[in-house]
Order: structure tokens, then sequence, then C-alpha cells
DNA sequence: TTCATAACTTTACGCGCGTAAAGAATTAAA
DNA sequence: TTTAATTCTTTACGCGCGTAAAGTTATGAA
């Protein structure tokens, strides 16, 4: 890149010496040249500032090199997180991620869906906001464009479904909870939007029967995506009331608990394990700022790098084997304890 | 939308009636043909589902109508807050936002640049990592692409600066701290990333001075952004030997604060402002999870809304106006006081 | 060396739209 | 009603690249 300004593809060939047809090749894809000619191409580059038009190279293409992801909402770090890690590996295979967040309105989900359409994915991983999102449009996508869902399921939609074994990972931190101490009631949202919490009671009710004890849930009221809120609210209701059937809180997911323990310190309860404590408290995700809550949250992790790897590497191979599908299949990763002081 | 698909605009004006020339100056600018053709096409619109070709239109126009956001950080739910603001603003004057975080890497921040160049972008709107990004390619990006700068200031480069007024901010919480208590000092990184460190370190040390105390400064070692470690970390030393010239701590910013509350929590420390307290912590920028730490933090908060909304209408500006400027200005807003528990 | 094959060059067309130019139709003002 | 200004239609070209077809050159095995 000596600073010589390239314009387009055809200049690019006559300062090269090699043909448009040919440089169209190698930059679709450098392994379907010859190897001396890649390198002589690739010298070319190094000498001139040239790369293709984007929009001349996706408009005659049927399908872009682009690939959607849409989460529910980009500033709760989860989704920060395993967004971030599916980009990384997309970008790897040589396509380019588009990130787009919904901020929890089912409105801006299929705002997002229609952008994504205008440009022309190659495919899409849909993190869908789950029961408030409007599944008829977001089926209709899904048949135009090959669909990924990752972390939350809308059964029967899309080419797969990529996310946790909630089953496994209630199961899990029941069982230690039970073994540690008394059984938990479940804190959760009355009206979750999120698949996940239907799934996660469930998972819960049963690990209890399972254990011989009879489940009890705690359910907040509120509508949204601010959890830590409603954690909050609730939790400071719970610990006024003091009616609770158990010392021992597990939460749904960690953001209510993170709610739920901004609540209990207010009060003055002291949360943990040691002697002299008041509440258990356990959550569910490994939020990132679990680590820093007081005290620190014992919680279960998902497989962040797994569902995110996961995801992509099913989108891509459905892209690339460009067959329609016909078995949908669901891949479910295993959560891990992740013990701390809470509980 | 009566399902009848459109495949170009050629097809949309034979079926609509008007000719393709004047659709096309129609989905430029709307209000650039005549009411009643308005509404005609509008009405056309309804019946057919046709929009145009977005690689085909970028294709011809030498700049489009993408708008590049890029911040150091999407998974830290301050920059997440402040791009989906920006983001709003850009959708309502009719530009398409596209969102890139840069992860703290500076290699990271010059590939979105690179990859954004490639989409033509009508201008950017970048807040920079700080020290560790690559000033010279940035500031040749600058030199081909309007781009306003936000948050963190590079001097002189870029059309315009946007950001917070620390020396006001930290000013207000320092004036606030000696008057409701014993004078802070300053617990910040030792070598910090980003501009807006400096320049709070130095408006404490003048604010300080201006009370007739003098400054205490705590350093943190470490890199990165994983300031909540990092906070953590120091603070946890801090604590421990208990040395602290006061017990005051006002922290550069908020999450170097949570991870400070939550070593002093783990080491049994009362934070807060009533009787039996050991320690005092402020922070700053009013993160999201401030709310909720324990205690809840002081800090200041950042006016969002107007960094948000200002720099989006200067590049705007900018970009409509098409003059290249030749005063560089900078837009300081002040900060506004949170009190809460811990201070 | 011979020859089949792979890889290249040359030529040419098309993608969907922006946009310029010239003439026709509409609108608003005189 | 006449006239001038707008706004429209028709026609045509170009953007930068994908890609097909036919001919040419390079490659490597026999």
């Amino acid at each position: 890149m000596t600073g010589t300004k390239i314009r387009n593809m055809e200049e690019f060939a006559s300062v090269s010496g090699i043909s448009r047809p040919t440089l169209s090749k190698f930059f679709n894809d450098p392994s379907s040249v010859r190897t001396s000619t890649r390198q002589r191409i690739e010298a070319a580059l190094e000498q001139y500032d040239y790369q293709p038009n984007l929009y001349a190279v996706n408009q005659n293409r049927r399908l872009t090199k682009n690939i959607g992801v849409v989460v529910p909402y980009l500033a709760d770090p989860f989704f920060a997180k395993i967004a971030r890690t599916i980009e990384e590996h997309i970008i790897e295979t040589g396509y380019r991620p588009v990130l787009l967040g919904s901020h929890g309105s089912p409105a801006m989900e299929i705002a997002n869906l229609d952008n994504l359409r205008s440009i022309k994915p190659a495919g899409v991983l849909l993190a869908p906001l789950g029961r408030a999102s409007d599944h008829a449009k977001i089926e209709a996508f899904c048949g135009e464009v090959p669909t990924v869902l990752f972390d939350a399921n809308i059964d029967g939609i899309g080419e797969a479904f990529v996310g946790s074994n909630n089953a496994q990972s209630i199961g899990l931190i029941v069982d230690y909870l039970c073994r540690t101490g008394e059984p938990p009631c479940f804190f959760e949202m009355k009206s979750p939007s999120n698949p996940n919490a239907f799934k996660r009671r469930s998972a819960y009710i049963a690990a209890m029967e399972r254990l011989g004890h009879s489940p009890a849930l705690i359910q907040a009221e509120g509508q949204g995506w601010e959890f830590e809120e409603i954690g909050f609210r609730e939790g400071t209701r719970v610990v006024r009331d003091r009616n609770l059937p158990t010392n021992t809180l597990l939460c749904s997911n960690d953001r209510l608990a993170i709610g739920l323990l901004s609540a209990a310190f207010e009060a003055g309860l002291r949360v943990g394990i040691g002697e002299g404590c008041d509440l258990r408290v356990a959550g569910h995700d490994d939020h990132p700022f679990s680590r820093y809550t007081c005290p620190t949250l014992t919680t279960v992790s998902q497989d962040y790098e797994a569902i995110a790897k996961t995801s992509a590497a099913i989108l891509l191979d459905r892209i690339e084997s460009e067959e329609t599908n016909d078995s949908r299949q669901e891949r479910l990763f295993d959560g891990r304890l992740i013990m701390r002081a809470s509980a």
C-alpha cells in the first residue's frame, strides 16, 4: 500500500497484470486460483491500495457474506458477551457479522429483521425476545432467510435451536442447595417474557419433587427487562413480610438475584452460608457482575462459548450445504455450578 | 402489502403507474415530489411489497445514509446505553446507524474503522479507546470521513468533540464529599487507558486545592478494561493495609467503585454515611448497576442524553452542510450529583 | 516430446439503480 | 385564457462487479 489508490477492479487488473475475471474469482475465494497467481495478486495488493466495492459485489451476488446477529438486549452484559463470542466465530469463517439489539421491544425485533432482509444476509443468528415476540413474523422471516435460534427457543421455528439445558442446570443447583441447607423456593417473575423462565420453573419443580421436597414459588410483578429493579422491588416486599417458607432463594436469573441481594442488604439481612446468616441466595447465568455482588453470587454458568460456537457452526453449515433442512435439531449445553459466597 | 412481490424499481414503476426516475427521486427524498404523486406512490407501496435494493442504491451514491457508531466496549452497559441513545437520534433523522464495539483493543478499533470505510459511511461517531488508540490511523480516517468524537477526546482530531465536563462533575462531588465528611482521596488506575481518567485526576487535584485540602491518590495496577476486577484487587489491598489517609474514597469511575465496594464488603467494612461506618465511597458515571451495589453508590451522572443528541446533531449538520470545518468545537456537558447510600 | 487438463485472458452481458437531457403534462399565476 | 414555472415521462448512459462463453496459455503426467 504505497498509497496509489485504485478506483476499481478494472484498474487494479491493469496495474497488476491479472485479468479482471481472475481477480473477481480471487476476491470471492482466494483458494480458487493457482498458488502462483494468488501470490502475484497478493504482491500487487501490497503495492496498491484496493478493495472491491462492497455494494457492487453484493448487488450481483444472490446472497451476501453478511450474517445477522440479533439479541434481545444489548445493554445486558450477558447478551453483549455471547454476541461478541458469536461475532468472533463468524469473522473467523470469513463472514461479516451485523449486530443488532432489540432493546426488549418486539416491534424493534421485527424492525431489525426487516433491516436485515434488506441487506440480504446469508443467514441470521437470533436470540428472540420470547413470548412477546411476533411469532408469525419471525416464522415468515425464517422461511426466507436461514435462521438459527439461540438462548431462547420458539418451537418449530428456525433451522435449529442452541441453548442451555435448563433442566440439568437448575437440577444441579437445586441439588446443591438441598444438600447444603434448606431446600430453596424459586424467585421469578410472574409473567416472564423469556421462554427459559418457564423451563427453569418446571425444572425447579421437577428437581424438588425428585428430592422429595415441595416446591414453592415467589412471583414478582412487573414487565419488561428491568430485572434488577423487579428483583429489588419484590425482594424488598419479601424481606419486609418475612413469611418465606425457607431461608433459601433460587432466582430464575442473576439479574433478579442482583436486585434481590440489594434489597436484602438494605433491609440489613445477612446473606450467605456462614453462621448467623439469614438468607441464602442463588442465581442462574453467571452474569458478569455476579462476581462483584455483596456477597458474591452462587450461580450456574451457561456454556457461552459452546452455545456461541455451535450456533454459528450450525448456521454456516446450513448456509454452505444449501440444503433446506427437514430435521430441526436442538442442541442443549450443560451448565456448571459456580460456588461463591451467597449460597 | 398484499404479498405481490416486486423485483425491482422498473417493475414497481409499471404496476404503480409512476416513472422510474420519479420513483428514484421519491425514495431518496419523499418530499422532493409533488404531494399528489407522493400519495399515489405510498398507496402503491401499501399494495405491493417493494423496497429498493440497498446495494444498487449505495453503489451509485457517493456517500450512503450509513452512520458508523464505534464504542470502546459494547459489553460495558455505560457504552451500550449511550450507543443506543445515539442510534435512536440517528434513525429519527433517516440515517442508518451501524454499531461496532472495539472490545478494548486498538487493533480492533482500527479494524472497525476500516470496515466502516468499506461501507462508505456519511459520517462516524467515535468514542475512541483513548491513549491506546492508534492516533495516526484515526486521524487519517477522520481526514476521509466526517467524524465526531464523543466520550473520550483526542486533541485536534475529528470535526468536534462532545463529552462530559469532568472539571465540573468532579468538582461537584469533591465539594459534596468535603462538605459532608472527610475530604476524599482519589482511587484510580495507575495507567488508565481513557483520557477522561487524566482529566478527572486533574479535576480532583484542582478541586481539593481550591478547598484547601491536600490531594491524595491511590493508584491501582492493572491494564485493560476489567475495571471491576482491578478495583476489587486494589481495594482488597487498600483495605488490608488500612493505611488510608482518609475514610473517603472517590473513584475515577463507577466500575472501579463496584469492585472496591465488593472488596470492602468481603473485608467486613461498613461503607456508608451513617454512624459506625468505616468508609465512604463515591463513583462517577452513574453506571446502570450503581443503583444495585451494596450500599447503593453515590455518584455523578453524565448527561447521556445531551451527549448522544448533540454529537449526532453536530455530525448530521456537518454532513448535510458539506462544509469542511475549520473550527473544531468542543462541547462539554455538566454532570449531576446522584446521592445514594455509599457517601 | 505429446497431450489432456487446469487455469487463465478476452469479450460481452446483466444486475438494479442514479441521474442527465429533452420533451410532455400539469399546475399556478397573470 | 394565456403563460411561465413545476413536475412529470421517456430515453439513455454509467456505476463496479459477477459471470458465462470461447479461445489461449501454462502445467504436469505419460
